[in-house]
DNA sequence: AAGCTCTCCTGATGGC
DNA sequence: TGCCATCAGGAGAGCT
């Protein structure tokens, strides 16, 4: 389940083996995987071919490659199973191959969008001046951004009637976070994930910016979470910090603060794990 | 109008 | 063994 590590993780790996090289054609092969492109599959395609990609950009959970001379970028979300892969030409198909890219120059790769759940897809839109795709205008800055305003978030925290959780994975608050590293965050920092974000103060919510960019950090070197081999970098190569998580998927394992059993509660038609003695609930409004 | 629920999708897994 | 239910969940549409 890519989140920011595991998209910054894909983003560097396209800047190295997919930048600066000039499109000869794309081919779409699930219609489904473009939706996002009103005008269609074949122009998608179409206005792709000739254009020099630049340097990849992200924000949150989005990445995109800025098309030179067109003003536009293709925008790409890997959903909850998205793959962008650089394979030699002649690799086979892989099962859930959704789109291809090749290159005019010599070399021998190809850029490929594999998706078997296709929740994630990819999709071309102008750019703003500050070179970002217009449709994501709305999604804030994320947590690893040095423009990212700590006290806006503090201040939009004390501001609302929802629980913490939720705020985390509100993608125009703070972007990036998903529900693996919002557990992680949130049992690094003791905090219950029905907590309500008005009881925040600024110091508190000061440590849980903090544990977010540290486990970020800490997964971003490692290659990020590979929890259920859907997630791999450009090269199809899985990450290690699943190995290091502390709250996700550990029901019933000992908290690796204080050994009592992890809880797994359904939460928003997903789940939420925590320790219910490290992180104890709110009281009842 | 903010906050919450529903829906899209496929494959792995578990119960009977 | 087969069949059905459940689960995984990002994000935006739609409802209250």
């Amino acid at each position: 389940m890519p989140e920011l590590p595991e998209v910054e993780v894909v983003r560097r790996g396209l800047e190295r083996w997919v930048a600066h090289r000039t499109v000869a054609d794309a081919e779409v092969l699930h219609p489904r995987a473009v939706r996002r492109h009103i005008a269609g599959p074949d122009d998608f395609a179409h206005r792709l071919e000739g254009h020099r990609i630049g340097t990849p950009s992200r924000r949150g959970k989005y990445l995109w490659l800025p098309l030179e001379d067109t003003g536009q970028a293709i925008l790409a979300h890997l959903g909850m199973s998205g793959q962008l892969l650089v394979q030699p030409h002649e690799a086979p198909a892989e099962k859930h191959l959704r789109v291809r890219v090749r290159f005019t120059d010599a070399l021998s790769t190809e850029l490929r969008f594999v998706d078997q759940r296709t929740f994630g897809g990819l999709s071309l839109h102008d750019t703003t001046p500050d070179g970002l795709p217009d449709v994501i205008a709305h999604i804030a800055r994320d947590p690893l951004d040095p423009l990212f305003d700590d006290e806006a978030f503090h201040l939009a925290l004390r501001r609302k009637r929802t629980t913490i959780k939720r705020a985390l994975l509100d993608q125009s608050l703070i972007s990036g976070v998903g529900n693996i590293y919002a557990d992680e965050a949130l049992w690094r920092s003791r905090l219950h994930y029905e907590r309500p974000t008005a009881t925040f103060t600024r110091p508190g919510t000061a440590e849980l910016l903090g544990h977010v960019r540290d486990v970020m950090n800490a997964a971003l070197a490692v290659g990020g979470t590979s929890f259920d081999s859907l997630y791999v970098n450009v090269n199809g190569e899985s990450g290690y910090f699943d190995r290091s998580l502390d709250a996700y998927g550990r029901e019933g394992l000992p908290c690796r603060r204080c050994a009592t059993p992890m809880r797994r509660r359904p939460w928003m038609n997903r789940s939420s794990y925590f320790c219910p003695k490290c992180q104890r609930a709110p009281r009842p409004a």
